[in-house]
DNA sequence: ATTAGTGCAAAGGATTTGCATAAAG
DNA sequence: CTTTATGCAAATCCTTTGCACTAAT
């Protein structure tokens, strides 16, 4: 529903992170690779789980550390969802939403377009921002 | 903008209590007292704290077994919102949304009224429960 | 040499758990 | 007596921190 960011090679995600300011080192590559890319919204966890696999003996501080550095660059945000203890990593950059596959447990992102959501509150209300969460279930097709 | 449910006396709590289930015992009318009433989306170390001032001696353990049971029974609701590590807890079990001033971080109830969310996915979704949070700043008056 | 980045293990906050004691019927 | 609730401390989960070590200028 919404449009996710195009998948980035090791050389791009090196200049995405020069551009940012980021020294770009081996580990933060590898993260990026994963986190800019391919992962659905993944938890510190699911990260370290992935690194494990590609780039072994990476610390776990250095997981949390790059997270930071990257969300603190603006090229990550982070996500709090009542479903997860966890902090989750969101690599979508454009204002969206989410949905909750209550059944799946999926996270989908949701374009704010299809959710025609307009506050009208009072004018002592300044909005800055909005957060939706749909929770539900999708039908087979 | 919210309609808060009316404080209970005691006495009421303790039928409120009994109705759902729940063994009236006296530290679990004290955290009612505050939780049902007063307080305005308290964390478990909110409750604590006045739960110190208000009923020495109680544990934390009783405090969080408490708020669990609260929350099974349907008289309270779990909250949690990006900007707070620790789980909140609702009072207002009518359905509605949350506005934080980031000013303050006070966190006020939001009539659904106001919000005009009309969701327009396609038909393959189906949506169980939306939760919005506005973010942003009130005007003096 | 200096600086920045990494790994490891310990610390931290929020919440839960286990178990012995206390309260209530 | 038996059951249930409470208190306390230890344990757990996620995340951060401190510090020594390595890598790269």
């Amino acid at each position: 529903m919404a449009i996710k960011p195009s998948c980035l090679s090791p050389h791009q995600i090196e200049a995405v992170l020069k551009r940012s300011g980021i020294n770009p080192t081996a580990q933060r590559i590898a993260i990026c690779r994963f986190v800019l890319c391919d992962a659905e919204h993944p938890s510190a966890e699911d990260v370290k789980v992935w690194v494990d696999q590609n780039f072994p003996k990476m610390s776990l501080a250095t997981v949390y550390n790059t997270l930071k550095i990257l969300v603190e660059a603006g090229l990550l945000r982070e996500l709090r969802l009542p479903h997860s203890e966890a902090v989750l990593y969101d690599n979508n950059l454009n204002a969206h939403y989410h949905f909750l596959d209550e059944e799946t447990g999926e996270l989908l992102d949701v374009d704010p377009v299809d959710v025609r959501l307009e506050p009208a509150l009072s004018e002592a209300y300044q909005i800055h921002s909005v957060e939706v969460l749909l929770r539900g279930t999708r039908n087979p097709a």
